[in-house]
RNA sequence: CGGGGCGUAGCGCAGUUUGGUAGCGCACUUGGUUCGGGACUAAGGAGUCGCUGGUUCAAAUCCAGUCGCCCCGACCA
């Protein structure tokens, strides 16, 4: 493709609503445009992007014996009731009604939908297993749609959903789609690392994410890593070996103590010359509109996607400072669990090992010290509340420490069990004639997301370095100077020398300067650029540099082909 | 949803404090010169200053409302 023939707007200055390196360099690259808070245009570049990961993506998941099937963005919003996650969802899925009143949903996923076409058509179990997958656009209205493709509104999704007759066979499907997964990554030139999930809105009994680890501020996920063995889990799902904290230490008597000025851990602690250890928070949420109280030890962090299993509520948050008014009778910062009455009290094993712990009084500026569970107060459940932090021990080998390292989930995989089978009633009849629930599971991969983060990773201070797998073209061509025959003729020449073998070439046709040229190539990022010049020219050669390399070798014009076959073998 | 910030030419911004009828850089158009890391020069086009209303002889500027966009937070107890 020519230059000329392209549109490829690049942008020489920084664009202002972009915080992410990726996200700016997407926009100064000509890749994309905003439209709107989440919503962009894919220009040329970022089309053929797009196509390159997903024919990888389809590639594989044919080879992986999944189906291509295509499934509407609409969905009748009966569906998404009888599923039970209407009322779910919330805010984030778009909704609207045809001309007839007829309530529709835009889909941000296609289990509903899958699974009634399913419903209709499984009746054996001689027609299991089954995988069916589309790719395709989705809507999600976020709370925060940001960082360009990263997080947007509407974005691409490769939707993959299996049907299982047994565990067993499964177990083999989610296999073969972890599989996959590995290989897909791969080939777009990016490591990922597979760690355990919630399984959240979803539903289903576990779940994995696939990450890529960034240093940058792209990594919006925190996963744990032990360094002894294979356990890696995101923060919201992460565990950890509970420290054997239990001591002899003698019950004392409860004592209520003024604190006057001191609501928060650092301010208590220093008021009373204790360790944060020595203290327990008790912290009032709104699950589903009904008071619960989580209690987590002073030096520990609630973690609300533990909280919100242990409640098995829809929604959770936080209370307003007014319902921690109206519940402990004073302000925040002194909630205790002592004498609250009609309330789940969720309790930490952290806190349920304290000895003469340290908790709010529920009066304006006091406290009380030695407070024992049990004896003063009732948890309704102990439970695992707290997020892992570095250096806790591993929950699976028990001797190894976890630490922390950022992320970008570009796949997930959900064994989903029955939850949507029997909600919509897709059965099949076993070899005997009796009926059971499909055992499912669901597969997502960001189409769009994940090219992005793939520039989370691989960029210089100079602009994009695509791996080859997922660049728009593979060879950068430039003619120094479009006015001299030599150069141009020489470019002609291996322009199409290149296509004949099928190897996608950008050739940068335009009446520039050789600095324009040479910026624009480093910013978009191709695999490789062939210069031709006057210097290289003399001698019969060309210069053949890697983007992701800073020097280049001169090649002879009749052994370009093979030495761009050589470059493109051992670049990323 | 809470907090902060921003809307002025395609992009990046100044001008707003102190009201006087819009400017700079890049990009764009045309001519000439230049041509191996974002050239020089001459001429030129392009903005109802987000929108609505108000104050005023006069509003980008002051006031009120509204819409949009970005960032942080939603784990303070």
């Amino acid at each position: 493709m020519r230059w000329s023939q392209m549109y490829i707007p690049t942008l020489r200055e920084d664009q202002s609503d972009a915080e992410l390196v990726s996200h700016q360099l997407l926009l100064r690259g000509g890749y994309i445009r905003k439209l709107a808070s989440g919503i962009y245009i894919y220009l040329p570049l970022m089309q053929r992007v797009i196509h390159k990961f997903s024919n990888i993506v389809r590639e594989e998941m044919n080879y992986a014996g999944a189906l291509e099937i295509g499934m509407s963005v609409l969905c009748p919003a009966e569906l998404w009731q009888e599923s039970g996650r209407y009322n779910t969802v919330g805010n984030e899925q778009m909704r609207m009604k045809d001309r007839h009143q007829h309530e529709m949903v835009l889909c941000g996923t296609h289990e509903e939908t899958v699974t009634t076409l399913i419903r209709g058509e499984i009746k054996s179990y001689r027609q299991l297993p089954l995988n069916l997958y589309q790719i395709q656009v989705k809507f999600r209205d976020e709370i925060r749609p940001r960082f360009g493709l990263m997080r947007g509104r509407e974005f691409l999704m490769k939707d993959a959903y299996s049907f299982d007759a047994t565990e067993k066979s499964f177990m083999e499907s989610y296999q073969k789609m972890v599989d996959a997964y590995f290989r897909i990554f791969k080939r777009a030139g990016l490591d990922v690392v597979k760690v355990e999930s919630d399984s959240g809105a979803m539903g289903g009994k576990a779940a994995h994410e696939f990450m890529l680890l960034v240093d940058t501020n792209g990594g919006e996920e925190i996963i744990f890593f032990c360094d002894k063995c294979d356990y890696t889990a995101n923060v919201e799902k992460a565990e950890f070996k509970i420290e054997d904290s239990s001591s002899d230490e003698e019950l004392k008597v409860t004592e209520k103590v003024d604190t006057p000025g001191a609501a928060t851990i650092e301010e208590v602690t220093a008021f009373l010359k204790v360790e944060a250890k020595q203290l327990a928070k008790t912290l009032l949420y709104m699950a589903d509109n009904k008071p619960v109280v989580a209690m987590v030890r002073g030096d520990r962090e609630l973690n609300l996607i533990k909280l919100q299993n242990a409640t098995e509520a829809i929604e959770i948050e936080m209370a307003t400072p007014e319902q921690v008014q109206n519940f402990t009778s004073s302000p925040v910062g002194f909630a205790g669990p002592v004498g609250l009455k009609d309330v789940g009290i969720y309790v930490d094993p952290l806190v349920a090992d304290m000895k003469n712990m340290i908790v709010g009084a529920n009066e304006f500026e006091k406290h009380i010290l030695n407070v024992n569970i049990d004896r003063d107060f009732k948890a309704t459940k102990v439970v695992d509340l707290t997020s892992a932090q570095n250096e806790d021990q591993c929950p699976r080998c028990n001797y190894g420490k976890l630490n922390s390292k950022k992320g970008i989930e570009v796949g997930n995989t959900f064994m989903l069990g029955t939850k949507y089978s029997e909600a919509l009633d897709a059965k099949y009849l076993d070899a005997e004639g009796k009926e059971h629930p499909i055992i499912m599971g669901s597969y997502g991969i960001g189409i769009t997301r994940t090219p992005q983060s793939a520039l989370e990773r691989y960029h210089d201070d100079k602009g994009i370095i695509w791996p080859k797998n997922i660049a728009p073209f593979l060879v950068h061509l430039i003619p120094l100077n479009v006015k001299k025959d030599s150069h141009i003729e020489t470019a002609d020449r291996i322009y199409k020398e290149l296509n004949e073998v099928g190897i996608d070439v950008l050739y940068d046709d335009r009446n520039d300067r050789a600095g324009v040229k040479f910026n624009d190539a480093d910013l978009i990022g191709l695999p490789v650029r062939i210069t031709i010049g006057d210097k290289s020219l003399k001698e019969g050669k060309v210069e053949l540099k890697a983007r992701s390399e800073s020097d280049f070798i001169l090649v002879d014009i009749d052994n370009i082909v093979i030495a761009v076959k050589q470059l493109l073998g051992r670049v990323n």
